[in-house]
DNA sequence: CTGAAAGCGCTAACAG
DNA sequence: CTGTTAGCGCTTTCAG
């Protein structure tokens, strides 16, 4: 059993016309009368005519389909980035198809394989936690694939890329709670593989050098996110705690870290941030209802879903390679809300 | 610039076979010898080749994909029940193809159009709560579309449903509230036009009912889910406040109601549960981080999701229409959390 | 056991 | 202005 739909050589024997003119007129094309035309069309709207694509595909070798990657879609910040590609893609006639890698490599290289089956025009993608080999990449992209990778990028593979500013990122948040009289502020993050990560971390160190703070390495700690967030943040609050000099604020590196972290110190009964103030990477739109509410940095998600597919679109739709590809790179925004406020407002 | 992988023409060509051998080859046909499958099957896997899949679609008249359409990802509920789609598409090797209305009529009908148009063997469909005419869904179903119903169901529509049990959800979040010493009940919820309105509205209805609690109009409140969500809470809120005899206890209907509700009264500083309890209905992860921890009547979404993806493929694969159809109903959970524990806990 | 040929629905030369 | 034809990559009779 399978739908069908008319098809154009239904219309063809209907009205007496060949096929090919059948084509042209619903095309538009030059060369037919607008009698013919008018005919045909009517007679396809009526009868509730749609093109295959299929076949259109096959024939055009193109889809009109653009492949999405995520690490997952129940997440403040992919399913703001995924907004902002449905929004460009549809403004340019592309469809898109949504899959999520959930931070495993074999399920991403799996969805890329299912996608790339399907004949796309063309992949956007953010790695997953566990990816490491991008050589399944570097194979699809040789063979002509438009790709344009985001948020979780690599130097492996050369594309346009698009990213959060996540050095500036980190570089604020740490700053901000020196300023407000935190001494010793601990990084929670996620796997180092990931792109962003290192990048924050390198706005955290920086931000302590420039104000003269220590930097202590067991003041950083890595959580895995392809196993259970929870047990890993919580270990890692754990560790810190139990330290001679435990810190009294944590900077947190990702978005389910961050709410992880938060729900976590609250089951602790510590006080946030009396006891330790708290900053964490989350486009979360509860983070001010949170108690305390929840100062955080928000990435331009939308913005990023929306350049990542103009600069897909525009590669697929170029006659030749580029010669050179970009990396664009947006600025977060530091919401400052009552987590982070250690000195008393006044 | 389209990226073109190996065909079937190009392993003939090169080992000298005959397409059609190749072909019989590749799909494990009986009538060809191991010797030539293997030199086939060595070929093929060396050079990464992999069957065009609009081909095969075109050939088949199948392609092995689902359709989704949900109100929108970026939701507690409906990410979960993407999950569930995911999890049961892959065990079955369906692709699928994930699409959001934003609760916009047009949208989703332009989105159902784009789907159909892909050629999809089947669609999953929660309504938006804008849709009111199903004509254009009813015409895909007569052509012979399968098409499963999720969460935001209609009557007019024949064919397999999975819902939650939404009056056992409003009557129990109710009586809930009933026993914790609320007097005055107020309801919060979404667009009528919504299946599970309706129902939810009716258990909330009951329990008073059977309470012997007055029922009283001006304490039901619907919210218009297509424009800003915020703006109809706070209206809501204010409206319920400003009455002579305000509640002192809310149950919200919707996940994104709940959320927000609990926002609002947080800003406006009204204490929960001491002033207004509170029970949502709610998938969000975060609800025990709210303070109070936020009671929420939570739906199997995951689940919701891996029925509703059995029936389709059951329908898909049917060879004939099924004689009957039927509506799956999962039973919701009520967790009790403080935001709803009016009395003293002793 | 292997091959030739037709056809899925559509587009695009090329003729007329 | 309209029609004929070939072909996109694959599967599937039907012949050999």
């Amino acid at each position: 059993m399978h739908f069908k739909s008319i098809t154009i050589k239904d219309i063809a024997k209907a009205l007496g016309l060949s096929i090919s003119t059948v084509s042209k007129a619903l095309r538009n094309s030059y060369e037919i009368s607008e009698e013919t035309k008018k005919m045909v069309g009517d007679y396809a709207h009526s009868h509730n005519y749609r093109p295959n694509p299929l076949a259109q595909g096959l024939r055009k070798g193109t889809s009109k389909t653009i492949g999405v990657v995520v690490a997952v879609f129940d997440d403040n910040f992919f399913s703001k980035v995924i907004d902002g590609i449905e929004s460009s893609s549809n403004e340019h006639g592309y469809s898109v198809i949504f899959t999520q890698s959930r931070e495993s490599y074999d399920k991403e290289k799996q969805n890329v394989q299912t996608l790339a089956d399907r004949s796309l025009d063309g992949l956007l993608i953010s790695l997953s936690s566990g990816t490491k080999d991008l050589s399944y990449l570097k194979e699809l992209s040789n063979i002509g694939l438009p790709i344009v990778l985001f948020d979780r990028i690599s130097e492996e593979i050369n594309t346009h890329k698009v990213v959060c500013n996540n050095y500036k990122g980190g570089y604020e948040a740490t700053e901000h709670l020196i300023k407000n009289g935190c001494k010793n502020i601990a990084h929670i993050t996620s796997n180092i593989t990931l792109s962003y990560s290192k990048e924050r971390e390198d706005g955290y160190l920086n931000a302590l050098k420039y104000y003269s703070f220590p930097i202590e390495e067991s003041n950083i700690i890595y959580c895995n996110q392809e196993d259970d967030i929870y047990d890993q943040a919580n270990n890692a609050i754990d560790k810190l705690l139990n330290k001679k000099n435990p810190p009294d604020a944590i900077f947190c590196g990702s978005d389910v870290l961050s709410t992880t972290v938060f729900r976590i110190l609250k089951k602790k009964n510590i006080r946030i941030p009396e006891e330790i103030a708290i900053v964490g990477f989350s486009n979360s739109a509860s983070a001010e209802a949170y108690d305390p509410s929840f100062t955080t940095v928000e990435q331009p998600t939308f913005e990023m879903g929306q350049k990542a597919t103009e600069l897909l679109i525009q590669l697929m739709e170029a006659k030749r390679k580029p010669l050179k590809y970009d990396t664009i790179v947006l600025d977060p925004v530091l919401h400052v809300r009552k987590s982070s406020q250690k000195l008393e407002i006044v």
